[in-house]
DNA sequence: ATAAAATTTTTAGTGGAGTAAAAGTTTTTA
DNA sequence: TAAAAACTTTTACTCCACTAAAAATTTTAT
């Protein structure tokens, strides 16, 4: 059994965790304070300072909270991925936009990925880049499944098509979370599309 | 002929992204203060407030100016592209990222593609919106010259497959921003296997 | 129960972005 | 050349992220 010390202190963490997501996503990045933080989760600023270093990777600890469901929510559909590529690349994506969606808003999304590309270098980049090749790997046993089923044709390596395929899914995220208009539909559209134009061509 | 007031304020424009420019370069974004700038250019930090707003402004504006040249050495490309698809979308993407790099650090460059994400919706946001589909237009452009030499084969359309492509090369511009050590090299190969591997594959 | 260790809070800063408004300067206009 | 217009500079803030160190509190070990 733990000690009453650690108790407390993963309860301030959570405490913490739980304070800066709400304020963030009802005030927003830049207009909530480390002080409004702080008082909401009954500690000193100095207190959240001292356990999440800035404000941004207060940010981003918050997503990294998010991560470990989302990989559970991809590998349920890698469990049983429909036949079709299009399909299964569109049911893929879309389970990261719900998620992405049902945690943060699009701003705060926009906040995540800006600070995630200037920490690029930095541990908090490296882990970021962990997760992205971790999901890349997912796609990648997707595709895996459908060639085994004999949905998918090629002679190329299934690690890069997967980890090709991810980025193109990633240059789309981020553009759905970057213009506030963008619906979920149409974005699954552009995916769709993208895939088939990139299937059916060929050199000659 | 402008008037000596004209002719002095984009004197003093010019001024404040030159020593913008050196400083950002030399000392990087953050270390770099507002006051430092205007002194170098010998204004006072108001007036730079003035002309620029923000900092992260500032940094925009800084490569706004460089589009221009920009379109100019992808338009060289285009007029004479090299028959292989790889090669030509090679080609491409080398000229974004030769001419990114001859122009700020990849620091720096994060700092503008995060800032651009963040602005995603404000009109500084909607401007490389457009600068972006302008690049892709341009890779369509390029694409459709093949298939007139006959050299790509593809029943789809031609402005899809162009963006989709665009926004494949996108995210390896990113990735390759992103980490300091990522030799162009390695890029470059990345981007010939994604290729490769999207064109080589195809639904059963 | 008390001393030691661990951790939080208080206090007191620093530094830089950004702003508002008054004062000063230079160009333009008449 | 004098008044008006257009700017820029000076001055005097506000706000907030972030830090260092001393003081106070609470848990743990003996």
């Amino acid at each position: 059994m733990s000690s009453l010390r650690e108790r407390q202190k993963s309860n301030r963490r959570r405490n913490i965790l739980q304070a800066a997501r709400g304020l963030f996503s009802s005030n927003g990045f830049d207009a909530t304070t480390i002080e409004m933080i702080a008082e909401k989760a009954e500690v000193s600023s100095v207190t959240v300072y001292n356990y999440y270093g800035t404000k941004t990777h207060l940010l981003l600890a918050l997503v990294a909270e998010s991560d470990t469901l989302l990989m559970e929510r991809i590998g349920a559909v890698l469990s049983d991925p429909p036949d079709d590529i299009v399909e299964a690349f569109a049911a893929f994506s879309e389970v990261i936009r719900d998620h992405a969606l049902s945690f943060l808003t699009k701003p705060l999304w926009r906040q995540v990925i800006a600070a995630s590309i200037i920490e690029g270098n930095s541990n908090f980049g490296r882990a970021y880049a962990r997760l992205d090749r971790e999901l890349a790997r997912q796609l990648s046993l997707i595709l895996a499944k459908l060639r085994e089923r004999g949905h998918l044709r090629t002679d190329s390596d299934i690690d890069i098509l997967g980890e090709s395929l991810f980025h193109l899914q990633n240059a789309r995220f981020t553009q759905f979370i970057s213009i506030d208009e963008l619906k979920n539909e149409t974005v699954d559209r552009y995916l769709r599309e993208d895939i088939a134009a990139l299937l059916s061509a060929s050199p000659a």
